[in-house]
DNA sequence: TTTCAACTCCCCATAAATGGTGAGGGGGCG
DNA sequence: CGCCCCCTCACCATTTATGGGGAGTTGAAA
């Protein structure tokens, strides 16, 4: 039997504050030997929050021009359950590659491997690890780590959330089962009339349902109360 | 430095079926030398599949009687992020120590530990370990255990969703940039007067990317079509 | 015993969403 | 060069959602 705690775990238990994970991930990135080690975060209210080794300038640049929205590792991890090496992303589009060559000319290396963290209420984060290597030592060293990488994704973000705040249960109003129902229904699709059939109730009762549970998630209108449950991991669809 | 591969990523490499899968599970029970081994996950079409090590008499009474709408395992585990030990949810509520009663009959142990796993279209699954001991041993085998389980929990989950589909890319139709801020803004909760002055546009213009964007997700109203995205992963709000 | 929440049902008036149709400019790709 | 997609804007008619109001029964908990 292997020792009871990793090192890593060990490591990320003297972190208390944000700018000691930010410096703990530069620690890490040197007891793991690669270039970079990267970890980004959206929280429920869309604040993000980024603790990586990159070059600040490099960084900057890349928030300013809003590359999110194009940058394989980002899109590609976000519709992806598992964790992915960047070999397997697709970066064949010219604002993809325009992307591509900046960032190596920016000290971002060849190799990545991003692993997707996702919470009960819409929360996504990536921890990401980054590298200049040939493919095959890249093979052998990503074979060696795999284990110990999902780990330390795991817990970078189960710290970046208890420094964040002090618990991670959700704290909502409880709508009833019949709220739950409604909306559940209207999030796959089915109008008013047919949600009232399928529940067999009246459309009447059926907006009783809707309205209140509007009201308990602080809801607009219908669609964001749907969204919100959904967010909230209200709903199953 | 410790082993490549963890044995348990050895004993998932030869499974093959969901067949295999459930007499992994068994195995491994035995040597995690806990009662019992639970993977349960619901797919984003809401299909749920188990592999477990419960009594069928039991599982078949559970599922009957739609024990997950109280379960404080289900119910706890869908609104956290971390992977949670059973003393840390809430069993106060008359109905559920009348099913904690049953289930304890019904070969459930005291002790439990569950891992919350979620995906980019909405599914949710969740790893299980249980075990009739005290307090005190049971804390030191879940220290112990603690990264082993998380990985053990990542491990079948992967295993279980390759068996299901060759990949776990989502396969949805891409939506236009404008497509996306339109829905995220009525996601937001914002009406489409709001949204269309916040791009910029006309309410006009706001309705040609929302139908578009309803077409695409092949929902049959905009609070479906809200759903759809958000449930694929492809709005952060 | 009282209170409260959940579940059930109804009405009128107004605003918003949808069905269905029309149109143009620009850029990228085959 | 032609096609397709993205972005932009408009109209009429019908259906649905929302604003705002009313009501009753049942069961559990204080």
């Amino acid at each position: 039997m292997r020792p009871k705690r990793e090192w890593f775990i060990e490591r990320l238990d003297l972190v208390k504050t944000l700018d000691d994970l930010n410096a703990a991930i530069f620690d890490l990135r040197d007891r793991f030997g690669v270039d970079h080690l990267i970890y980004h975060s959206v929280n429920s209210t869309g604040e993000q929050y980024a603790a990586l080794t990159y070059d600040k300038a490099w960084v900057d640049h890349y928030v300013r021009q809003d590359y999110a929205r194009l940058d394989p590792v980002v899109q590609g991890c976000y519709r992806r359950f598992h964790p992915v090496d960047w070999k397997q992303l697709d970066w064949t589009a010219k604002p993809t590659r325009l992307f591509l060559g900046e960032a190596v000319e920016n000290g971002v290396g060849n190799q990545g491997y991003s692993v997707p963290i996702r919470g009960p209420s819409g929360q996504f984060a990536l921890f990401t690890i980054n590298h200049r290597a040939n493919d095959d030592s890249w093979r052998l060293y990503r074979d060696e780590h795999l284990a110990d990488l999902i780990l330390l994704a795991h817990f970078i973000n189960q710290k970046a959330l208890e420094i964040e705040r002090g618990s991670d249960a959700i704290e909502v109003q409880k709508l009833s089962p019949r709220e739950i129902d409604a909306l559940t229904l209207l999030a796959t699709g089915m109008n008013r009339a047919q949600a009232a059939d399928t529940l067999a109730i009246s459309e009447h009762t059926l907006r009783v349902y809707i309205e209140s549970a509007r009201f308990k998630l602080g809801a607009t209108n219908t669609t964001h109360a749907v969204a919100r449950a959904l967010a909230h991991g209200l709903l199953v669809i």
